[in-house]
DNA sequence: TTGTAAGCGTTATCAC
DNA sequence: GTGATAACGCTTACAA
């Protein structure tokens, strides 16, 4: 049984366990599905056998057998921005819950996401899903030609690709809202802080910020760009922006597209600039990362109702006939001190 | 080709390529392979045909017919330890450039940890990595027992388990040169913030610190605990503990197992006690996260030479018939203001 | 309720 | 260098 070292198991499969409890091998199938219609006897017989042997069914062959793999890929790329961890976890958690196993794919690089791609069809999983940023309308127009899984979902991003469900909070009515309040406290020299501008998501939160300003003030915010969610990064940038700024001219809140940047925001403003938030600059994010109640920051930010719209993608998953799948969901402002 | 909504594009297969090349499905497969002995002359028909056709091989049937997966499970639990994030990051990147795929588990509970396992053998992944706490020796000896992956490995963590890797940095001497610079520094009341007592890496560290500490002053540190590597509890629970402290029986520093802890004690130290980072208590952290450097902690800590590891962990995967394996790495202590 | 036979898409083995 | 044929371990008809 063991060779020393590496104890080797011989591979047990059905035809073992079924020889051994004296039945057919599609009756030990049987006994391992939840929808069976067996006897209380075989059942018994074939769990007992199955017991002993140590046979569990080969994953593998069930999927190329049945071409369903129970097997989802989790395509992301900016692993330094800390609301993709909470994702992960909150998906991971989910989709196990939903039957589903998670490979994770980590996507160096805009060139990269295509390979992933190409190997997430290799394994022919289930469905992609999208959370990086790297995947622009290029990337998914040859992910969508190459298909061989059958669905690819786009996550907390909006997308209008056909062929393409996108679940995601509603960018429009989220950022309405925080300008709303924004305005309300009475700040008026605003600077966005927006992320990469490679894609829709965010040109979405900076655009309808934008306009909102400029409807309700008839002048334009101004706008810091910074090309990775990262916060130290972001404070680099913030502090350089703001050190070239005459103090008249400082902005009395910094905008920002996200937590990850709002913190770094924060950082450069305190540290960098020696000001205070927000005394000097409010501060405003969004996606309310578990860091945005550090007492270091206390962000005021855009919660998403990120289990519900896990739990809306599991649903999904599990209903692929189902029409207009798309959907946004709402979430709601966190008032803290920052702004 | 398409039913409308949902292209679902025709299984293409080798026989496909084969036979639109004009060769034997076993030719495909060798133009497939980079040990081929193929002509070129063949090649090239194949790779044509299979341009054409859109043909990729099928890794579920690859796998089955090959005994190998090109698969390992990475298991993982605590997900507001930030160390975890920058490890995944690491992980997946070094894993993929050695030609691994990573399944992601994320095992809730300890005896979730059981069920993880069961799923990984049933992929039939080539190894199972293991970097989460709830893997005690009781569910390490349920996993070792009825494995149907070739390898076990424990990352970051020291195991003297047989039949286990274990690839991790020396918690000894890493503590002895940390408790060494915090007693040459001149502090002399120290409190372990320890995290859950359940296995021997941590037992490891504070051992080893609790017996410099006892050699060289004749005293005993004190001890205080949090059951998970969650900043947020640490702060509760640091604070809870220092609240209860008179005042001249403070600790003049704060020796914590990791950075996700000490972030939280520096929180507790400076907003639940408004007292000052080191002026009044000091701070010590383990791993140097990110966050670690961050101006709000600023923490000193031990770096592990996470690369140089994740790099050794892909060798060993690519040549399991070696021996020893086990490896301990050496880091180094990072000196900031925290302490 | 249970068994039989034909796939699923590769790789491995052995001839040619 | 190339090609048949038998695995690999399961699912899916269909028949009993």
């Amino acid at each position: 049984m063991t060779d020393g070292k590496n104890p080797v198991i011989a591979n047990v499969t059905a035809d073992d366990v079924a020889e051994a409890a004296g039945v057919s091998r599609w009756t030990v199938n049987r006994a391992f599905r939840k929808d069976a219609s067996i006897s209380r006897k075989s059942l018994e017989k074939v769990m007992a056998a199955a017991e002993r042997l140590g046979y569990v069914p080969d994953l593998r062959a069930v999927s190329l057998a049945s071409d369903r793999s129970n097997l989802v890929a989790l395509l992301i790329d900016d692993f330094a921005n800390p609301h993709k961890l909470v994702m992960m976890e909150c998906l991971t958690r989910a989709l196990r819950r939903g039957g589903w196993d998670t490979l994770l794919v980590n996507t160096l690089d805009r060139d990269d996401a295509s390979h992933a791609l190409l190997n997430a069809s290799q394994r022919r999983v289930d469905a992609v899903i999208l959370i990086g940023l790297q995947f622009d309308d290029e990337v998914l127009e040859a992910a969508a030609h190459a298909r061989k899984f059958r669905e690819l979902i786009i996550f907390a991003r909006t997308s209008e690709r056909p062929n393409t469900i996108s679940i995601a909070v509603d960018d429009v009515r989220a950022m309405n809202d925080m300008a709303e309040y924004i305005y309300a406290k009475g700040y008026r020299r605003p600077l966005f802080v927006a992320g990469p501008q490679n894609y829709s998501a965010h040109l979405l939160r900076k655009e309808t910020f934008f306009s909102y300003w400029h409807s309700n003030t008839g002048r334009e915010p101004g706008l810091v760009t910074v090309s990775t969610y990262d916060p130290a990064l972001a404070r680099r940038v913030v502090a350089e922006t703001l050190q070239n700024c005459a103090r008249e001219d400082l902005p009395d809140v910094l905008v920002c597209e996200n937590d990850a940047l709002a913190m770094g925001a924060a950082d450069a403003v305190r540290y960098s600039l020696g000001l205070a938030v927000p005394g000097d600059i409010a501060i405003t994010g969004f996606d309310d990362v578990p860091q945005a109640d550090n007492p270091n920051y206390r962000i005021t930010t855009y919660r998403q109702p990120l289990s519900e719209m896990v739990d809306y993608l599991v649903e999904v998953l599990a209903h692929p006939d189902r029409q207009d799948r798309d959907r946004l969901f709402l979430g709601s402002l966190v008032v803290r001190e920052s702004a």
